[in-house]
RNA sequence: GCCCAGAUAGCUCAGUCGGUAGAGCAGGGGACUGAAAAUCCCCGUGUCGCUGGUUCGAUUCCGGCUCUGGGCA
């Protein structure tokens, strides 16, 4: 089996997009049902164990009726990054497919979207967390600026593309160079050179401002009904260090001065629900410049995975 | 009923010694290649409550009215 093979227009992949709250995950498990499915998640905090309510994964219900990929691949406190992403999403679609499947990737991280979508390609170095530490001492030390006017010495295109205050591109930029003595724009654009893996359809879910933020905030209400304090006190009770990706989840870091005895429920609820505003707000900025995105206003899951199924 | 204080951006308020106004918050737009639910950048015109008067000119000064607080009856 050639990898060509796993280019098929007959049956692309199935993308559903969209920001938090937008019915995603409901319109995929329709969509499986109807297809003989199975879903790929494309969500950072999904993949992590023991984040359930807060990061409103599908329930293990629903995960015993349709399967689900990426979900609780990793224990809190792990890392994971776009390039893992890009590898272990690429290789849960094959394996769809070779059973005859049909892929429907869900999830609201656009980073790790476009990474599959357009086909990013990333190089085997791994992380260098040492590196990483020494340069953000470093910068808090002398300063970011010191930094910056190092990235615009050795890679003016780099320095030229992003804010002299971006503290973390910055520095992985300069990690790239030291790591491995070229560039990362030179490293980006060979990314781009073998395109995508797989042909897509993809839709991208969302309401009208007002009802998405009222669909958010009561979602944020259900959460707290549900038990988001005690799922994010079993997080705290782990020990983790406090750098933790998943504790800079939406939902878990407004939580801890909540039960830190600092602020109260009504506040807590009240930042919640704002951090996921804004965080719907950067989703749709990115999801409005990915290419081929069909756009889906204002319908309930049935008629999302209605219409996809008459397009395709 | 009388006295006092307010009334300016979605909210809380500042200000204009008379030349049509600006902060915080909220909100909006954008960027994004190994932390991405992260990180970073940009964005402030509104009958200055209504209505008369003074003035070249009033949101600003003066009068009346309306509303909202507080006080006295």
């Amino acid at each position: 089996m050639t990898p060509d093979s796993y280019l098929r227009p007959d049956k692309p992949v199935l993308v559903i997009a969209g920001p938090t709250a937008s019915g995603k995950t409901s319109t995929a498990l329709i969509l499986c049902e109807h297809l003989g499915g199975e879903i790929v998640s494309a969500d950072s905090m999904q993949i992590y164990l023991g984040m359930d309510i807060g990061t409103a994964k599908s329930t293990p219900e629903e995960r015993a009726v349709i399967p689900h990929h990426l979900l609780d691949i990793r224990k809190p406190g792990d890392r994971f990054s776009v390039a893992d992403y890009k590898i272990a999403a690429t290789a849960a679609i094959k394996d769809i497919y070779r059973r005859g499947a049909q892929p429907v990737v869900c999830g609201g991280t656009g980073q790790y979207l476009s990474a599959l979508i357009e086909g990013l390609t990333f190089t085997e170095n791994p992380t260098d967390l040492v590196l990483r530490k020494k340069l953000n001492d470093e910068a808090n030390f002398v300063g970011l600026a010191v930094l910056y006017d190092r990235l615009c010495k050795l890679d003016p295109e780099t320095a030229g593309r992003i804010a002299a205050t971006d503290q973390k591109r910055i520095i992985r930029a300069l990690e790239v160079y030291m790591q491995t003595g070229r560039t990362i724009s030179l490293q980006n654009q060979e990314s781009r050179e073998k395109g995508p893996d797989f042909c897509y359809q993809s839709y991208c879910l969302s309401h009208d401002r007002p009802i998405l933020y009222e669909r958010i905030n009561q979602r944020v209400i259900q959460m707290i009904g549900a038990g988001l304090d005690k799922e994010v006190q079993a997080l705290l009770d782990m020990d983790l260090p406090s750098d933790s990706t998943c504790l800079q989840a939406i939902g878990y870091k407004e939580m801890i001065p909540y039960l830190n005895g600092q602020i109260s429920l009504a506040e807590t609820i009240s930042s919640i629900q704002q951090a996921t505003r804004r965080y719907a707000k950067r989703q749709l900025t990115w999801f409005r410049k990915m290419p081929d995105l069909n756009w889906l206003f204002n319908q309930e899951p049935e008629q999302n995975a209605r219409i996809i199924l008459e397009n395709r």
